[in-house]
RNA sequence: CGGGACGUGGCGCAGCUUGGUAGCGCACCCGCUUUGGGAGCGGGGGGUCGCAGGUUCAAAUCCUGUCGUCCCGACCA
């Protein structure tokens, strides 16, 4: 099952990871609150330790936990329920934050005739390569050739011009949840495949600065909001350079997380767009003034990436740790031994965390060992795993087993609901700052281009960007080492690329 | 698209060098015993060896092409 498995490409990432992996036992002692506390037993090994090989790591977690698998043709990817959960969980909360900005939902269609894609000189041609083409209908050749919607800034663009006609209909914000479909030379299940998930926001503004102000709000109260409080996921909101800009914007902003392995992962990005696109498709509206303006555009997207993300941020040599917050299965209550005392104390169980809220799976299995299924749920990242057997009742109790921080406890079976709620809370809270200790153990502030090279092969290099500039993003490029995001000294976002005085984040990225 | 590796039951692999009618582990199905960390024993099903050509009496094995996967690089969510 597990093979050799490559040598390390680089040096081992870091001292962190392989100790995540170290098999832990202990004896059990009392608790403070009198309960029984017990390690994590030695887990099976099912996964390729991250120290060892961690793109066999992502690989063999992403199969193991049934999260997604390729599909016929090249790129392709296939996303099973227990990855397809994820991102629902991701839909629901990003879903209400972007409504909370007054952003409404629409549909636009997924082929764009190939003109579009002309009208905006930068647009077209930074996804000319990306683009996929429909040529043929009806078993004869189109008039004119159909672009399967790699973004639809285009096709949006054209609805735009045609709905808004005055200042009044300003601002004009839209947002879909789609598919989209860009042609990849390498790719990977969820991080890049030819065909994936997101939402795409789209919006008009009367002026520069409200486009502006609103392309950082989405970066700030919406992005990065989820990422951090739901995900778990601290994350580094800054400027992208020209070299990382969205074809055809003025500014793209992102988000930037660092995985496990020491990489970066961009898990969203917002753009101005300034008057380009309302240029290019005639977005005018008559101002208060009687005169006619083109409109300021921005566009903002999220995808399944995130889960990708998710994955390599959070997963351990035991699987997924996945945040309860997003969670599809906060609790998993299982049964450990068939019996009528058993069944019945794990449905009140059950009934008692679903009626406080918590999204609880229960599992009676009784024709799965106990061992495959406590593996499973590992797997699978469920936070918390109630396990209720003979021994346990006997004693009034039940076994909690939390996931982040990997102890198994004694619990009465009164006191569940409660100990879950904690957990739950606890852990949330737990793998957000295991996660920030990382990131801040694995940055390291520089002062040429040659020290951010060496630094960003395994962390994050901080320099100022006046001592980086353009020649020294071309130069660490070449090592594989990219400049993420530009921010000001005090940690905050810029308002443009002229700003003095910003900070380079350079490091290598998926 | 450049460099490297690899395609053999669902998954992981052996067999290939030296052509001769396809094997192992896991998973799956049945039975019994089991269930507190991937259970044991017994029985069973499943593969025209990625695909297409070629060489040969004979190809998983040799040759050519092609498609796909993985790693590194250039491009990107």
């Amino acid at each position: 099952m597990i093979g050799p498995g490559a040598p390390s490409p680089g040096p081992p990432p870091v001292g962190r990871i392989a100790e995540t992996g170290r098999p832990r036992t202990g004896a059990l002692r009392p608790n403070a609150r009198g309960a029984h506390l017990v390690e994590s037993l030695t887990m099976a090994k099912v996964l390729t330790p991250q120290s060892e090989d961690f793109p066999r790591w992502y690989q063999d977690v992403v199969a193991k936990a049934q999260l997604a698998e390729n599909g016929p043709a090249k790129g392709q990817q296939v996303i099973r329920p227990s990855g397809f959960a994820l991102w629902e969980r991701m839909v629901d909360e990003m879903d209400a934050r972007i409504k909370e900005t007054g952003t409404e939902n629409a549909s636009f269609p997924l082929l764009i005739p190939e003109s579009y894609f002309h009208r905006e000189a930068d647009h077209v041609e930074g996804f000319a390569p990306e683009v996929w083409m429909v040529t043929h209908g009806g078993g004869k050749e189109l008039e004119e050739p159909l672009a399967v919607r790699p973004t639809s800034e285009t096709i949006i663009g054209e609805y735009m011009a045609k709905w808004v006609k005055s200042y009044r209909d300003l601002p004009l914000q839209l947002n879909q949840w789609c598919n989209v479909m860009r042609y990849e030379l390498r790719t990977r299940l969820f991080l890049r495949s030819s065909e994936f998930l997101w939402q795409e926001g789209h919006t008009v503004h009367s002026t520069y600065e409200e486009a502006h102000e609103f392309t950082l709000r989405i970066l700030h109260d919406v992005y990065a909001d989820f990422m951090e409080t739901v995900l778990a996921m601290p994350v580094l909101r800054g400027i992208k350079t020209e070299a990382e800009r969205f074809a055809g914007a003025l500014n793209t902003f992102g988000c930037e997380a660092l995985m496990r392995d020491g990489k970066a992962l961009q898990m969203g990005t917002s753009h101005e767009l300034g008057q380009n696109f309302s240029q290019a498709f005639d977005i005018q509206y008559l101002g208060s003034d009687g005169q006619q303006h083109h409109g300021w555009t921005t566009s903002w997207g999220t995808s399944t990436r995130m889960v990708g993300g998710l994955i390599m941020g959070h997963g351990d040599d035991s699987g997924l740790r996945v945040p309860p917050r997003l969670a599809p299965v906060q609790a998993h209550v299982m049964v450990v031994k068939d019996s009528d005392e058993v069944h019945s104390a794990a449905r009140k169980v059950y009934e008692e965390l679903k009626g406080d809220g918590v999204r609880t799976r229960l599992d009676t299995r009784g024709d799965v060992a106990f061992g495959r299924r406590a593996v499973d749920a590992e797997l699978r990242g469920y936070p918390v795993r109630v396990e209720i057997g003979p021994r346990d009742l006997k004693n009034g109790e039940a076994t909690l087993v939390r996931r982040i921080g990997g102890t198994k406890e004694s619990v009465p079976l009164g006191m569940i609901a409660e100990a879950v709620a904690t957990a739950l809370d606890a852990d949330q809270q737990s793998l957000y700052d295991e996660a920030l200790e990382r990131r801040e153990a694995l940055t390291a502030d520089v002062s040429t281009v040659a020290e951010a090279i060496e630094v960003g092969q395994t962390g994050v290099a901080r320099i100022p960007w006046e001592a980086c500039g353009l020649d020294g993003e071309a130069e660490a490029a070449e090592s594989g080492v990219t400049v993420r995001v530009l921010q000001r000294p005090d940690g905050t976002v810029p308002d443009g690329l002229d700003e003095a005085g910003l900070i380079a984040y350079l490091s290598r990225a998926y």
